[in-house]
DNA sequence: TTGAAAGCGTTACCAC
DNA sequence: GTGGTAACGCTTTCAA
């Protein structure tokens, strides 16, 4: 495979003249120029991306890190990121992590500059040590569904959903409205299950319909867990008449527990769920929509301009002589983070109902 | 951020001892060892991809190209693909492919040596003259879903898919079975879809079922698309009774045009679908189900195993005074090309039924 | 506008 | 075992 030097010898011309047409520069007369270009047609030269960056400092690579990237919401998530990418020229570099374990690995690997330039982190709070590695390392990052200081972040207001998804179920009469979630003291510091917990809590609580200990249930994102969960509650005498599950997978679930149990949706049961996830429209759940593909695409948008913003302040390279370039801060005029905020939207479709009186009691 | 040199002057040591104990080579002195790792520790050193790919010839990075990445059985692909990764230290690439063009450009900038150590292409047959180069740099690659001249590749018998799913209609009595696949003449070279429909055609013939031309429709990889394609069909006089889809994407959407003419399912028409996506299993459509995760995870490991075949021939990069090495074959002893070919097996749900004789005619 | 040369941070070779 | 040093292929000064 031809080199740089290759290219510069067959043309007649220095590396430095190749690299420059390489890059555009316009500082190269057109015939030089043009003899570059024959010289890089005939020995089909490709330029060495890991040379280019070593060099530069930059490895045109966007680092993402995901939890559980087999979830349905995950790869919505993610379809947003690679289309915001289109026509970036930034290599995708994907991250799966299972564990809590994997997460700290991936953590230390991306920190350490020019593994990627900058990262993009779903789902998952950023150990401090972590965040505050790659902030001084001037490593933009930015969270999509998490929370950080001091960095950007797409997020949704998760209590508030909470709150959408019970309002509505309390409005249609119920009054034993049953909650399933997500562990709240998992090893990755999820959050959004108890937040959306918290607006349920805090809807039930204002309109006086009693809160009952036994209708909370907790269990992995995971339909045939959710289905055993809810599985109990259908078969209890004093079983909820509604449920708001804090995912569409885990609602999924629950509606195959009510067809186990002989249950009719939505005329003995109501059920919400929360995401809409593409499997949500076949099964006409009612849910809570956040826009899962609009934040990965956001999120890639304001990383992007970001490292916009880094490329046109920071020198590419210690050069050296020349002091040492470093973050914003001296005169405290840190920027405020950008947070996007995307709305949450209840979607009505046919798994809620009116309570009907004649189920009360029954 | 700090260097190996960093780490040599801080542990007293030179560069190379500290590649030493980087890399696991044995040749080094326990006490020595443990100063240096000591002085990693201190220096929260992280070593650079970047310089040691460049120096060492390998990225540590797998390239995978993609098309319409967003398309449930290819995101169930790539599940197996991050599965098979777990544990294995290579950094996953993702090109997503939506253009003849951008696959041209993928293909391109992934054939220059040092993009990526290995390339799984999915579903894409790549064009001979980046094949041939590909081979030529030696640069191991895996087909998925695709069959190149030369190359390891994993692969269904798509004919025989198309036979499985006619013959199950035509044992059920049907005799107007539609088809409806991709255009056979799409720009990427797709052959699924027309191999199937090829295994259609034989069964067909095979049982005296006279073949309608009416009953052959083609259209995108699109619920919405397949749904007005089937519209068409179902409201014809003559319409078929079953239909089979070379894909559940599309049956999903036959589904619902049966749905908008008041047509029930199976009773009054019957679909199977291709591929076996998770949505299949949740409206009980009859389908031929293709390994997709599987064919994913063998890819990788075919990938896998062929970069530690790899790495023990080939030198890392040409030294000074040493031949340069060449591929395989002087005396045309190249290797047979691995081969998997993964089972299709007939998934019976509740979309296909039994012709009823008072529908005959009608 | 161009060539020469100094890095970029590693690995791998060659002596000791 | 270990240190020194030449690559690796590029970008970016610095002179000319």
């Amino acid at each position: 495979m031809a080199t740089i030097s290759d290219v510069a010898a067959y043309a007649g011309v220095g590396v430095g003249t190749v690299s420059r047409v390489l890059n555009k520069s316009t500082k190269v007369a057109e015939p030089t120029r043009s003899r570059v270009l024959a010289a890089i047609e005939v020995l089909d030269y490709r330029p060495s991306p890991l040379a280019r960056g070593l060099s530069s400092g930059r490895s045109h690579t966007l680092g993402l890190l995901v939890p559980f990237f087999t979830h349905a919401s995950a790869i919505e998530r993610l379809r947003g990121v690679v289309a915001g990418l289109h026509n970036s020229h930034y290599d995708l570099v994907l991250f799966d992590v299972e564990s809590p374990m994997q997460r700290d690995e991936h953590f230390a690997a991306l920190t350490g500059r020019d593994r990627a330039d900058g990262l993009l982190v779903m789902s998952l709070p950023p150990p401090a040590v972590e965040l505050a590695r790659m902030v001084s390392a001037g490593v933009p990052v930015v969270l999509v569904d998490a929370r950080g200081a001091g960095v950007a972040m797409v997020v949704t207001d998760d209590v508030e959903g909470g709150r959408i998804a019970t309002r509505h179920l309390v409005e249609l009469g119920h009054e034993r409205i049953a909650f399933m979630g997500e562990p709240p003291d998992n090893p990755f510091g999820f959050s959004s299950s108890a937040l959306r917990e918290q607006g349920y809590r805090e809807v039930l609580d204002a309109n006086g319909v009693p809160r009952d200990a036994r209708l909370v249930a907790y269990g992995a994102h995971d339909r045939e867990m959710a289905r055993r969960l809810a599985t109990k509650w259908l078969t209890a005498r004093d079983r909820p008449t509604a449920v708001f599950a804090s995912s569409d997978v885990q609602a999924t679930g629950i509606l195959a527990a009510a067809g186990d149990s002989g249950l009719r949706v939505p005329d003995d049961l109501s059920v919400v769920g929360f995401d809409d996830i593409e499997i949500s429209s076949y099964v006409g759940l009612t849910t809570v929509r956040q826009p899962l593909f609009e934040s990965g695409r956001i999120g890639v948008e304001l990383l992007l301009s970001a490292l916009e913003v880094d490329r046109s302040r920071k020198p590419t390279r210690a050069t050296k002589n020349q002091r040492p370039w470093s973050p914003p801060g001296p005169h405290g005029e840190v920027p405020e983070p950008i947070v996007r905020e995307l709305p949450l939207e209840l979607v009505l479709r046919t798994t809620t109902a009116r309570l009907e009186q004649r189920t009360v009691g029954v």
